[in-house]
DNA sequence: GCTAAGCTTCAATATTTTTTGGAAGAAGTT
DNA sequence: AACTTCTTCCAAAAAATATTGAAGCTTAGC
């Protein structure tokens, strides 16, 4: 019977983890990192690499890459216990935190780059009918990527329980 | 002195396919599909595939595949000339109605089957500790995920000038 | 300063994804 | 029906990405 279960919490770990993984890939995230995320999400307490590549049945070095990866996008953090020199890691566990630094993270290596495109090219063009035209329509994609990049910003700096509450509430 | 604009212009067309592209290939849509879409949206008139094969340099059924992918996505029109065989393609320039289908499309391949997946693990589960542990972590992110769904689902319902003007502003 | 545990790096390799080009299909014209 | 013009499909090739494994590095403890 417990034995039963514990098939079944194999199983439900497992099924959790591929997902998890195939969203991953769908949003530019290596399926490997999104694992590892996943497993990370599931796992109550903090786990070592040794037991990352052991689950995932992957290699040190790609084990390594991922998590310093997932580190740097503030999904993950690092932890020592006393007297042990391995490192242990441990997932953001707050959904609304792991979504708050993704779209810090995103905002920042996508959305502001691509402000600055738009800005170079209006700042070019300017004469003939052709480039009048041009030039509306990147305006056009100007005008709303501002407006997302101000919106994003105001959604990460406010607070996650008034979100919660009030603004997912409202709309 | 034309001559020059006429070289910014292209200069500054180049740029944004460019950019764009880059973007499209964080998101999990590939490089020339973005390509596509990007030349299309800054392009006044509806471009046929041979001038869409010209402008990018890529092969026919590249084209093909990625102007289909376009379609699918619901970004990218048919536009039929009569008296002429040739099929016409145009973007959608509405960057609002652009984000919205994007939206629709992601939600339904990538949040709703993992709604499902969580459903079924949350109903797999439930005796010893570690599955009371698990069942909570997934509980947790399905919550989450709802109410995500339900705000996505309210956000592509509700109208472009209402939403533009009184939602942005008030965050 | 030496050793050993553990972390990092990276060139080689494997896998996945994209692209191509041509053959087959469809549909309008003579 | 044969011809023309364009679209679609798909297997092979190319390109891009991810993964491995082992060498090298770092650091704590002796």
């Amino acid at each position: 019977m417990v034995e039963e279960e514990k098939i079944d919490l194999k199983e439900g770990k497992e099924k959790f983890i591929q997902a998890w993984g195939a969203l991953g890939s769908n949003w530019g995230v290596s399926r490997t990192m999104a694992q590892v995320h996943a497993l990370l999400l599931i796992s109550p307490k903090a786990l070592c690499a040794e037991k990352i590549m052991e689950e995932l049945k992957i290699s040190r070095g790609n084990a390594n890459m991922n998590i310093r990866a997932l580190i740097d996008w503030g999904l993950v953090h690092k932890e020592l216990h006393p007297g042990e020199r391995k490192e242990y890691f441990r997932a953001e566990k707050d959904m609304w935190e792991v979504v708050r630094n993704i779209i810090i993270q995103r905002k920042k290596k996508e959305l502001e780059p691509m402000l600055r495109v738009l800005d170079e090219i209006t700042a070019v063009e300017g004469v003939c009918e052709q480039s009048d035209e041009f030039c509306k329509i990147i305006k056009d994609i100007k005008l709303f990527s501002n407006k997302a990049d101000s919106t994003l910003e105001k959604l990460t700096k406010s607070d996650a329980n008034w979100l919660m509450g009030t603004f997912f509430k409202m709309i």
